[in-house]
This record gives structure tokens, sequence and C-alpha cells, in this order.
DNA sequence: GATCCTATTTATAATCA
DNA sequence: TTGATTATAAATAGGAT
């Protein structure tokens, strides 16, 4: 799309390369844009430039759409599903994994929450508390106080040996049954 | 860029939307894969439609720039540093209150290799666990061992009374010494 | 839903300001 | 460096399979 053919290989040349960089970037960026208003879909791009300094665009935000892929949504689930007889036995106990996969994640996500919400006030740390909102350090009380109690219950929940050890031995007594093949 | 030309805005035509969703899509990918060759920089871009599939291009991963992303590199770490007296009391509180989102975050990062991982095998979960190579379930298994052992040893320190909660009862004690504030 | 086909619109490489 | 200019390469709207 220039006055000549390139390559699509790196530029060498560092100054043509962070030209090409700037306009690109803006290019990819409106590109985006417009996806996600021809479609209403929703869609995040982040480019980090090599100085480091990231830019993004973000439909509805940057966050949503992150937020949104660390959740796992994914999957299809149904299509190719002539289970054999041995697999169809070992999908609850995946199915268990998974959803513990998926609490984990739940947990994270209100991690990150809260962590983005200390970042986005830069230095907050060195500003006595007095200067925020009761309302503020409620909400991030209450953050903090759900992660820990979600950390006890799970931990509490894997000490009684619940499921998610069974399935973990039961993976291991099979992968051991089958350590000789491949 | 087409027989006609088009406004950005939403196409009404749900079928005329969805061909154009799929189009721009992949076009949108191969821009930013292109920038990620041409300049050497690290590129991510996500998008969903609105079935909720997600479709994503990361250079040199999705999960790498999604992380640089979440550390939020950013703030320099320094610059208006007078701090009051009150603040610099409160700073080592809120430095241990750090610590610890890191210390969950990156548990939260392992998690979520983990997931990637497994899902990055669609149905793998409906396959026999004897159609896996030994290796690849090992390092599954070790994975998943890993996190909940940090996820316990989080819940016994938490339940031995450390500084986290020391912390947070510290600012749960001025928080309502200010209540009336605001 | 993806894919093939153009006519057109866009993006952009090279150049110059 | 950061912006215009412009000739060309690419992307893609509309239509057909």
């Amino acid at each position: 799309m220039g006055r000549a053919k390139i390559e699509i290989k790196k530029i060498e040349n560092p100054s043509a390369r962070q030209v090409c960089f700037s306009k690109r970037r803006g290019g990819l960026i409106k590109k985006a844009s417009e996806l996600s208003i021809l479609c209403g879909s929703e869609v995040g791009v982040i480019v980090f430039s090599q100085a480091g300094k990231a830019f993004s665009f973000g439909h509805p935000s940057i966050d949503y759409v992150i937020d949104k892929t660390l959740s796992g949504e994914s999957s299809d689930s149904d299509s190719g599903s002539a289970v054999t007889d041995v697999a169809s036995q070992k999908v609850q106990q995946v199915q268990a994994l998974q959803q513990q996969q998926k609490q984990v994640t739940q947990l994270l996500a209100s991690e990150r929450e809260l962590q983005r919400r200390l970042l986005s006030y830069p230095f907050w740390w060195q500003k006595p508390v007095t200067n925020y909102r009761p309302q503020e350090l409620h909400y991030l009380l209450q953050r903090l106080d759900g992660l820990y109690e979600m950390l006890l219950s799970r931990a509490a929940a894997l000490q009684h040996g619940t499921t998610v050890n069974t399935s973990v031995e039961m993976m291991q007594n099979r992968l051991t049954n089958t350590e000789s093949g491949e």
C-alpha cells in the first residue's frame, strides 16, 4: 500500500522502522475502532513501542476485553462429540477441573480489579488514608476481605479432600499406568 | 475499500454485519501481525464475536501482552515525594498490601497459564487421558499442584494472623475514626 | 458461516516540506 | 523528529457460490 511493495519482514533501518510503527499503529487502531462500530463487537488492541510505551484501544474498554479474555469464554459446547468410552469416563473429572479453573480465575479477576483500582491512583499509598473518602476505603477493604475469604474457603475445601484432589489423583494414577507408552 | 463507500456506523442488517465482521476481523489480525513483524513490536488483539467466541492474535503471545499491560509499566518511581507525616506512617502498611497483591497476582498468572494451555487443545477433555504423552500430563499436574500448594500456604499464613490482617485492621480502624467526614 | 470475484476505497512507502 | 503529498499496494463492499 505504498509507492512500492514491501516484504513483511523486520525493517532493519531503525528510523524507518519507527516511522512505520507510528503509521501502522494508527492504522491498526483505526481498523479496530471501525470494526467495533460497524459490527458492535468487543475489540481490544494493545501495542507496545520499542521504548515500552503502551498504546491501546478497547471497546467498550480495554479492561473489559482483557477481563473477558482471562475469564476464558471460548470453546463451543458441542461439535465432534463422538466421545470414546474411556474418554466419556474422564469427562466428569476434567469438567470438575475446569470448574476449579473457573473459580480460581474468578478469584483472580477480583484481585486484578482491585489492583487496577489501586494503580489508577499514582502514588496513592503516599497519601494519608484520611485523604480518601470513607466510601472509597470501604470499597477497597471489602474487595480485599472478599479475596482472602475466598482463598481461605478454597484452601479449607482442599484440606478436607474434595473432588479436586480426587480428580488429580485419578489422573495421576492413570498417568502412572501409561508411563511406559511414549 | 469496496464497491461502494460506507459510513462507519453500526450495520443494521444482521447477516451483512456478520460477513463484515468476519472479513474485517481477519484484516485486523493480519495488520497486527504485519506490525509485529515489520517493527518487531509487541502487539495483542482480541475480538469477540456476537456469539461470544474469542479470536486473538499476540506477539510474542497474547498472554504476554495482557500480563505486561496488567503489570502497568507506566509510573516513574519518583516524582511528588513530599510525603506528609501521617502518610509516611501508612507507607509500610500499604506496601505490605501491595506485596500481597503482587503475590496473588503471580498466583493468578500461573493459573491463567495453565488454563490457556488446557484451552489450547480443543475438546482435550473429551479424549482419553492415555492419548496424551506422559510428559504433557506431568506438566499439567505439576502446574495444578503448585497452584493449590500456593493457595494453601497463603491461607495458612492468613489464619495465623500476619501483617496482612494487621494492615487491614489498622486501615479499618483509621476508616472508622474518619467515617464522619465526607 | 467461509471463499471467490472485481470495482473502489483506503492505507501507506517513498519522498519532500 | 513530525507532517503533508501522492503513486501504488492492499483491504474490502457487494454479489455470487
